[in-house]
DNA sequence: CATGAATGAGAGTTCATTCAT
DNA sequence: GATGAATGAACTCTCATTCAT
């Protein structure tokens, strides 16, 4: 979070990590190594964002508002989050299909996202014809709201505006 | 573009200029200010994308499609592309607002993309309440496309469903 | 044998002995001593090699043959052998005069053909002046094959042709 | 010459050289590339043992003498040789035939030798019915010695007799 | 007795930058 | 102006040895 993956070294982690140059390299063999392990449980933690924090009787556009302010708060810290890293290691290492996390992540969130819209649709929330297409362009929209965060940077009101344009997009009435 | 930003040596570089080492040094005082370079004349080259042609008689529908063309064909070509060096020279720079070379083309694009969606309404191609969110939303669609060929990879038909799916939400007619 | 003396890790002999690390410090303070253990086993083994598969009726060009033909598949073996890892740990351990095993067996090896040759001399089968040197001559080109066999690589035949004229050298008719 | 070819560091190399670190590199891309460079060198220098200090009234015996006394004093420095670290070197890093320094230094060495039999056969100083074995004999004799003068030790003496006695085997008498 | 996780010094190698020529 | 040999700090990774359990 704090370096990224080409910049971190071995001495920070060693020294973050309160443990010796050679007591790290027993369970992981190389930087790369290192790197997907804290990208699987960081997987694997957020995997429950949208499970959790949903009550019973939230309507689709509760869960949606709710997925988008998550994803807003992820992307506004910047600094304290792995996606800058994980750019960086998937820049230069491209991984075989089947151990893809970034991968499966966006296609799971797409799959939910897509399944939510459905359900929207059909209690009549939103308008929609392509549910499929809806649910990617959003997650294009935040893939690129993350990445201008951490390059040309974004203001809370932008992202503001543009999630809710996302929502008006679907019919949803402010 | 063959080796992006951080894995880039000097000995790269000075070998493909057919420079010495301490020559180069007298015109840029770090590798950061080579990068700075490049990228202000890329800036300018892709400066006329918009404007180069461009028939004096096309419809917005026609300037949009071409446009995100132009895009996609840039995004497809993934190596041999800035798009990567120029991430991994933003992650580890954080630019003064004066010089954010990055931020002023997207600026200039959506604002250009903005006048075109305004135009396009008047003409009665599109439909779009809010012209300013619309372009900002069809340019981080293309960053989100852009950092995804970058890392999880995208195919053809996939981005073109998702610009078809952009142009139908302006209302355009397939 | 795989790894020689200077190659061979600490891991390698724990996987290899099933034993544990700190187990392995319980019988051996460092990794000389290891060595010198094998080592001397090796020795113990191989000091039957004159004693072994002698016939009583043998004559003493038979036993010399079989010696000979005896180093001359250890020495092909190259690999399977302890050749190497025996160099590589005497370059850098000189031992004390006292437990110099290698110095033990080339002694002994010396003396026992040095007798044998006595016995060809007096059974007429040998023509030598002086057994002492011839003895110590044939161990050093056998020595001479063997790092050849190591370093520079040596064929069957020429060892073949280089035993053959030794036997030569002592009457032996062919 | 004093550490062998696996204990001798980077470090000690750039310490004796005189060098920095990063500028040993700009010459030799690795350890092994070094020490090629050094056993090619010292291959050159040693080249002209046979032909210096030859005068043109030698027989042929008193060449042999000159050859044998020049590399007894070769094996008896013990330390101040590379002997040592070039067995190191080749037990770990077989070569391709092309540049194979050791072979044709030990090659070149027998050709010389058979002439020089051949040459004292025919003035009637040595007897000898196969010179090139012979040659090759000698050859395999003092490569035994040289090892045995880095493992077991060997002395002056010992050495001496053992030289005297390939003389004699050619029939030279004392 | 036996374990094996942990240590840390030290290995080879890289590379942006400098500066005498 | 231009050169390129030289620098040296910093990198990743290895491994014999130790010691709390």
């Amino acid at each position: 979070m704090e370096k990224g993956f080409k910049r971190v070294t071995m001495k920070d982690i060693v020294e973050a990590c309160d443990i010796s140059r050679g007591g790290l390299y027993l369970y992981f063999n190389s930087t790369e190594e290192i790197f997907m392990e804290v990208l699987r449980m960081e997987s694997e933690e957020t995997d429950d964002v949208f499970s959790g924090n949903v009550k019973e009787d939230s309507t689709a556009t509760d869960i949606l508002m709710l997925f988008l302010k998550e994803q807003k708060k992820e992307l506004m810290r910047k600094k304290d989050t792995l996606t800058q890293a994980t750019y960086e290691f998937y820049f230069e290492n491209k991984l075989s299909k089947k151990d893809d996390i970034l991968k499966k992540q966006f296609e799971s969130a797409v799959f939910v996202l897509r399944k939510l819209i459905e359900t929207g649709v059909e209690s009549e929330e939103f308008y929609c014809e392509d549910p499929e297409r809806a649910a990617r362009n959003i997650m294009l929209v935040l893939e690129g709201l993350k990445i201008s965060a951490q390059t040309i940077g974004v203001t809370s009101e932008s992202v503001d505006k543009q999630l809710l344009y996302i929502l008006k997009s679907l019919g949803v009435e402010d």
